[in-house]
DNA sequence: ATAATACTTAAGCATATATGCAAGTGTATA
DNA sequence: TATACACTTGCATATATGCTTAAGTATTAT
């Protein structure tokens, strides 16, 4: 019992009572958005997109996924350990190789929708919208 | 011509070129994979997250959302601005209150993926998945 | 005009995290 | 066993970012 919110102090500092309390019926748990943002902050990296659209329709081994995303086999080995934990990607051992794959199909739809926000929304004010990045 | 990649140097450092090869060619730019990075990124915020949760369904001021979040009214008011620089919320004045609201759907079906994912993968490794916060 | 309210912005600090480098692990080969 | 290979992990550091405090803006009320 965390959180035993039907009605908290917070209400005390509201504008509109009613309609904040009415909002916070509706909300999770504190550890819900921690998880919720644990996901999307892993996917907040542009290394960690490019490396999981890699993966999107094959298999592929660590030094392939380096290549690919421009990056040393260390990081990339980083960024996958990350995206494991989460239960994004998954991995098998073959001889010497480990293939990387997605775990499932979450992620696809995921990277879809992202898209389709992007395209929707275009460039217009993206690139100095963003705290900033490099 | 930041990146013309048919075929590069980053290929010769495979293990398995060919179907390297074959990912390459679906690749995108870049400056997309920065941009899906940016809109993850800044849903990577338990603050946020649950900030965008309280306006599933309501117009808020930033008053109210400030209390329904646990955050301070000028930390609210900085997390709405770079929601508002992605696009994902907008607001509308009144008199001297700010009414925000989600600017589309995109974010809703955003966070619906993302909690069906985790409803799938259960707590199991989430909690120690991370590289941590706070 | 002056004050109050609701919000925004700026500066600064403390924490978080991506990457490079170096060392370590597990598997196959000589 | 010794060596090579594919990958993983630990450490150090530079950068990024969330929050607080304080000052600033826009709107309404007196």
């Amino acid at each position: 019992m965390s959180q035993v919110r039907t009605h908290d102090a917070c209400l005390d500092d509201t504008l509109h009572p009613e309609r904040a309390a009415a909002v916070l019926a509706t909300l999770l748990r504190d550890d819900q958005y921690d998880a919720m943002a644990d996901y999307f902050r892993v996917l907040g990296e542009p290394s960690r997109v490019r490396l999981l659209h890699c993966l999107l329709n094959s298999e592929l081994c660590v030094c392939d996924i380096a290549a690919l995303s421009n990056l040393s086999v260390a990081a990339t080995s980083q960024h996958l350990r990350i995206l494991r934990n989460l239960n994004l990607v998954k991995r098998r051992r073959e001889g010497k190789v480990m293939w990387y794959s997605l775990a499932d199909d979450h992620i696809r739809t995921l990277l879809h929708v992202t898209r389709e926000h992007l395209a929707h929304v275009q460039a217009e004010s993206i690139s100095d919208a963003v705290p900033a990045k490099g």
